[in-house]
DNA sequence: TGAGAGATTAAACGT
DNA sequence: ACGTTTCCATCTCTCA
């Protein structure tokens, strides 16, 4: 097994025969482990099902009936399906659904199903869930959505419902009505209040009110103002204030970590500065959203660290991390919730504002100035009633969604900017909203039947990178492109300049600020860099120059890793699944620089991106559940300890001034005697660092 | 060939 | 300490 066998494998077959990509013993052992672990969880559902499905059966029952539904066997595989199809399509008539063409599916394990089944017909509910909708007894008048759309919504939560596994079956207490002492209005209104998709724009005051009262406190408001105040002169008068109180706050760090650098491929001066980055204050942690972030990025400006970070259900956080204040509870955070599903773009396009875009089809831009966001395009079905709008009839229902946004970089300085935008279904569009009041749609083409999960523009302005699931990063001349809507949808895609097949899905593809190379972060667990693929245009296939090894299985519950370059620099950065936590560095040749690990980054940062600053080095990460850690670089403790290879740094002490404590983990001996050697020579020459050190070896 | 089920993943939050 | 919840991700396998 060749590690150089990139998976450019295309048919399925060939995966079955190789389907872990592995090529050492220690992941052979990986996979044993969890398939024994799939064994016993296996074991488990078996039980549960058994207890579930009817008390009265024995095992022997449970082993014949294969297929069981709400205690009736079915003897074959269709009529089981045939059947849990109708009770799921009985229930949405029964909940108002009436509309016969409807289609859904479930997804989730039929003995769960029917254990909701018994429940129901028991009388007898679930244990409520903290935010659990109430049922929509009635469709909205005044929406983006049109009924249809807003009727599969719901559908699509009340079937995760039914389907949702290790329920807890408690009495229902008293009679059948509102949870909770609630009435059904303001159920409703409860239900209703999270979407925000009646195209108007929304004030500072608003997008904080639409967040879950939990995160509300009674200064939010004047918070979020002051911290636009912040941000409006931040480019002003920040210098002179931060560069006080930044020295007092880095002074005492406790932990560097030596890098493996090489001068070769990097500005000797620039390695300096990532090694100098630490993440081992607590203050560089915050919880940042409610849930998952999808999105992270900062503020371009050099003397205030404000990080922007953007949830699962539409929350957009800011974090002024260097707020010096002690009686508030949000540690220098303002939440808002301008939309009402996963953030998909944060991306300031001066220091007063900020584009945000969203699952949920709008795009709004951050006015800092005004205090608002506006909604500046917005995707909208068939629902007459935005007939006038832009993005009317883009949207086409239930799986559709915008996936993407990237402002066009061509058009900046304008105060309309322009837009790329991918979406779950496989096109791509560029929107202009420079030229009249309404703007334009500039293309609009279909390049895949599967999700887009990035576009990238090359700095040349006419190559356009997609990467999405279907596994193939295409890349295009976008002069070629044009609106397509109204062609068929049978009609071929645009022809590719060229092609980069990985094989499985493609979380991004990213051209580097030079437009040298393309860095692509794929489920076939590579970090690939393609250099000059943008010079190619017959249609062929390219393969990446160099192949990163690098775990991207993410699961469920944690966002996709999307490895993003620094926006000037040649470098790029990446979460990492590895233990210890880490996020990690890259120069433009695939070598990694760091891996920064540090106390404070305990968990997987699946989302990261750099400062815009090439002077302030600064990386951000956002992880699972909200969190925010923010790596900077910090000046007393530049130690650049080139060629001390397979070393680690696991404790340093600052007695401020007088000496410092280090200690390394060494990994053999041979390291011993270089880490000497070097440390006669180099260490003690700098000019930051008096030091005393004292090895211990590693085992 | 397509649809569906099951596996995988990590971390916060309850008890 | 342990169990529960997450469920607009994605891959693999199975069934008809």
């Amino acid at each position: 097994m060749a590690r150089t066998s990139r998976p450019t494998r295309s048919t399925r077959s060939a995966m079955k025969q190789n389907p872990n990509d592995d090529d050492c013993d220690e992941e052979e052992k990986q996979v044993a482990v969890a398939k024994a672990k799939a064994v016993v969880v296996k074991k488990t559902y078996n039980e549960e099902e058994a207890s579930d499905v009817d008390e009265s059966k024995d095992d022997t029952d449970i082993a014949a009936a294969a297929y069981v539904l709400d205690g009736v066997q079915y003897t074959t595989y269709m009529d089981f399906v045939a059947a849990k199809r109708k009770r799921n399509e009985d229930r949405m008539r029964a909940l108002g659904f009436m509309d016969a063409s409807t289609k859904f599916t479930t997804t989730k394990r039929n003995a769960a199903a029917s254990s909701s089944a018994n429940a129901t017909k028991r009388g007898i509910k679930r244990t409520k869930t903290t935010d659990t909708p109430a049922r929509p007894t009635e469709i909205r008048k005044s929406s983006r959505l049109s009924g249809s759309k807003t009727q599969l919504i719901s559908l699509d939560y009340y079937v995760n419902d039914w389907n949702r596994d290790s329920t807890t079956i408690v009495r229902e207490e008293g009679e059948g009505g509102d949870d909770s002492g609630k009435t059904e209005e303001e159920v409703m209104e409860k239900f209703f209040k999270d979407r925000v998709n009646d195209g108007s724009d929304l004030t500072l005051e608003q997008a904080i009110e639409l967040n879950d009262a939990k995160w509300n406190r009674d200064n939010s408001v004047a918070q979020a103002q002051a911290l636009m105040e912040e941000i409006k002169h931040s480019e002003n008068s920040g210098t002179k204030s931060r560069s006080t109180s930044q020295s007092k706050k880095t002074s005492s760090p406790t932990s560097v970590i030596s890098a493996v650098t090489d001068d070769s491929t990097i500005a000797a001066g620039f390695a300096w500065k990532i090694n100098g980055l630490s993440i081992d204050k607590e203050e560089w942690v915050a919880k940042v959203t409610p849930d998952r972030i999808y999105y992270v990025t900062t503020h371009p400006s050099e003397s205030k660290l404000v990080c922007c970070a953007g949830d699962k259900q539409g929350y957009v956080g800011l974090w002024d991390v260097d707020i010096v204040s002690t009686n508030d509870n949000n540690h220098g955070v303002s939440l808002f919730r301008p939309h009402s599903r996963p953030i998909s773009c944060l991306e300031w396009l001066n220091h007063d504002s900020m584009i945000t875009a969203s699952y949920d089809g709008s795009v709004r831009r951050l006015n800092v100035e005004k205090g608002i966001f506006e909604e500046i395009f917005a995707t909208y079905d068939s629902d007459s009633t935005y007939l006038e709008d832009l993005g009317y009839g883009l949207d086409q229902g239930y799986r559709y969604w915008t996936q993407y946004v990237m402002t066009d970089p061509r058009s900046a300085g304008t105060t309309n900017p322009c837009l790329f935008v991918s979406t779950s279904v496989g096109d791509v569009f560029h929107v202009d909203l420079r030229s009249s009041r309404k703007g334009m749609i500039t293309f609009h083409e279909s390049v895949s039947d599967k999700k887009i999960n990035t576009v990238s523009l090359h700095p040349n302005g006419n190559t356009l990178a997609t990467a999405g699931n279907d596994g193939v990063v295409r890349l295009f001349d976008i002069r070629r492109f044009g609106d397509n809507r109204a062609r068929s949808k049978s009609k071929a895609s645009p022809k590719p300049l060229c092609q980069q097949v990985a094989g499985l899905s493609v979380s991004s593809a990213f051209f580097s600020p030079s437009g040298k190379s393309l860095l692509t972060t794929s489920f076939a667990n590579r970090l690939d860099l393609t250099e000059d693929a943008h010079l190619k245009s017959d249609g062929t296939t390219v393969k990446p120059s160099t192949s990163i090894r690098h775990n991207n299985q993410t699961g469920r519950w944690l966002t996709t890793f999307q490895a993003k370059w620094h926006p000037t620099l040649e470098i790029f950065c990446s979460g990492s699944m590895d233990k210890p936590r880490c996020m990690e560095v890259f120069d433009s040749r695939g070598k990694m620089i760091r891996a920064i690990t540090g106390e404070s980054l305990s968990s997987v940062m699946s989302r990261t991106c750099f400062h815009p600053s090439s002077t302030n080095l600064v990386i951000v990460g956002g992880n699972s559940s909200g969190r925010v850690v923010a790596v900077r670089y910090c000046k007393h403790w530049i130690i650049d300890y080139r060629n001390l290879r397979n070393m680690e740094l696991i404790y340093a002490v600052d007695f401020v001034r007088l000496h410092n404590i280090i200690v390394f983990r060494l990994r053999s001996f041979d390291c011993v005697r270089r880490f000497h050697q070097f440390f006669r020579t180099d260490g003690l020459n700098h000019p930051d660092l008096k030091t005393t050190a004292c090895c211990t070896p590693y085992h």
